[in-house]
DNA sequence: GCGGGTTGGGAAAAGGTTTTCTCAGAGTGG
DNA sequence: CCACTCTGAGAAAACCTTTTCCCAACCCGC
């Protein structure tokens, strides 16, 4: 028999058991447990004993036992249909950030659009019982294909439309377009065209609205938004409609834009024209989407809707329903925050 | 007591289980769980009775408690530092659907660069027993920061460095590089000029080393490539270096870009000089991120390297490893795609 | 009617942990 | 020396399912 000399672990070594230490350390089980847990009564010298023997052994409780008998299995289940991650994934990491202190871990599922993908996650999740699940998707006001409403366990639902009775966070939409208008402002722009996204979208809406406000409340004169698709394209397009006409006293001195691939559209068809960001136009995006914000020239000023906050809120939310903690039922919308870069020139002195 | 009428589970009720199913159908907890799996004999009459009225009664079995018992937790780990989900998302679509068939589960964890983080998310996944993990990354040539070398579970290495004996899948970047030199020959260009990223990256060496054997096959005049950043403004500063001589004939007609980012400044650039692509200049790109190579103009042929066939290669290899079938370690290549788009026109009649 | 095979189903252990209950022994006061 | 209270630790149940025996009853042929 070959001497073990120490590591080469046969990569088939099943794990150390509590029923192990305890018999290294000469206790039963029912001590061992209560040593480890910092339960029961004991000799502070056995405690340590004991903590120590499984030290040595490298003992590490098994976690399916451990959720078997205390019904919690210290995971909950995020459940998201948005493919590329550009929503989810900053938001996954905001929840995982939150729990992973707690010991509880994130089972990832992309459910597409499909219904049959989405009951098949989901009632593996139960199967699995998480302790609860997070549902976000790609867009604040469609739900996800598959129905959360009657679960037995609690679910909160971040960027993405909540079920009737349940908690949902959402970024403040309207809020961020004030950011933005009120930027301008600020900066001394007065004539602020707003482009977005297809009207079907609720957030084309809730911004656009918040624009108007904004200017209605400072005397500015109002005009329609520029409604077209979420693309670099329409961008340009729009700068077309916008800077088309000769008069260029007509021009706006200011564009906010439904995102940043409309924004970056914007930004590349005026310097097309000779138009001048920031010096004759600013720009302003929405989703402070990096990769894209940084690669225009110049850089976009955008506005982020904080969701590795609103994640990480989310997360802490699930976890004190699970804790049983009630709360009440309704959305949360959340601050954004405007990010300055250089597309929108300085304050006048 | 109300009559129970129907729906309305008040959320805090507990899952029933096999002992309840049993009762309710007159047997014993070991005929019905040999009626549900298939096992054992019974009468046929017996088994559907039971089978019945667990679907009545919504019987799922507890997946926690099997898992203990089988020594199997359906349930894999996914560990990856790529944060903007640039490479994984793909990746774990992929993983996640070659295994959601077999009833296996993903947990995803994003460890950042971070040690500590890192240790904890293996140890959380050790502890809930997964059956394996899949460690990826954002760069081919760089170890994640954590060990996983001795770990008494598969682990099966996509899109990041092996440890050494492991299973590794990457994508065959010299075969991806060869698609689109090849690709720009068959179209008739002849002076193919490649921009690519830093050179601390070894896909860098790769691509450029495949460029460089594809001119040489093809009697073709070599030359260095040009190597700087992963940048939208690095392929700016590359078109300058090479169309800025005032010598027409010197220019390139094609150039090979080692991601999309670098390919959209050089269109982009190219434009603002008033050269045409694809008629004066062809141009590929590599990565086919959808976002970007859909927004040049013209739209950017790219190399794809088919991620989520490696993650789904991944899941597979992971799963059959669990089985205990031995695989041959070492790292497997797999091919790349070309995407065409607009960039390169067509070919010659 | 009886030995032997078959059939239908149950009892019990196993998996690893937590928790409640119990108990033996030690210490204390009278 | 006795009754009582602590103290430290163990036995066993519980969580839920699977699986390996095991057993009773039935059927068959002789």
């Amino acid at each position: 028999m070959p001497s073990d000399v120490e590591p080469a672990p046969v990569s088939a070594k099943p794990p150390v058991t509590l029923r192990e230490v305890a018999a290294a350390a000469g206790v039963s089980v029912a001590t061992a447990s209560k040593a480890l847990n910092g339960q029961g009564r004991m000799t502070a010298e056995t405690r340590e004993r004991i903590r120590e023997t499984a030290r040595l052994l490298g003992f590490r409780p098994n976690s399916l036992a451990q959720s078997l008998l205390r019904k919690r299995s210290f995971t909950v289940g995020l459940l998201t249909n948005d493919t590329y991650g550009r929503f989810s994934l900053p938001l996954m990491a905001g929840v995982s950030d939150a729990l992973v202190d707690k010991g509880v871990s994130v089972f990832l599922c992309n459910v597409e659009d499909d219904q049959r993908l989405g009951q098949l996650h989901v009632e593996a999740m139960l199967d699995k019982r998480v302790d609860g699940i997070v549902a976000t998707g790609k867009r604040i006001d469609r739900h996800l294909p598959v129905d959360l409403s009657n679960l037995r366990i609690p679910v909160v639902y971040a960027f993405t439309q909540p079920d009737p009775g349940a908690i949902g966070l959402v970024s403040d939409d309207a809020g961020g377009a004030r950011l933005a208008v009120e930027h301008f402002l600020r900066l001394g722009r007065r004539r602020i065209a707003h482009v977005s996204g297809p009207a079907s979208f609720a957030v084309v809406h809730a911004r656009a609205q918040a624009w108007r406000d904004v200017l209605k409340e400072n005397g500015l004169a109002e005009s329609e938004p520029l409604l077209g698709a979420w693309s670099e394209a329409w961008g340009h397009e729009a700068v077309e409609k916008l800077f088309g006409k000769a008069d260029r006293e007509g021009w706006p001195d200011a564009v906010f834009c439904g995102n940043d691939q409309i924004a970056r559209g914007v930004i590349d068809a005026l310097r097309e024209r000779g138009i001048s960001v920031p010096d004759d136009v600013g720009v302003i995006g929405f989703d402070n989407w990096e990769i894209v914000a940084e690669a225009t020239r110049p850089p976009l000023t955008s506005v982020d809707m904080n969701l590795s906050t609103l994640g990480r809120e989310a997360g802490l939310a699930l976890l004190s329903l699970v804790d049983g903690q009630p709360a009440a039922p309704g959305i949360r919308k959340l601050p954004c925050r405007l990010v300055v870069r250089q597309s929108c020139g300085s304050p006048p002195e």
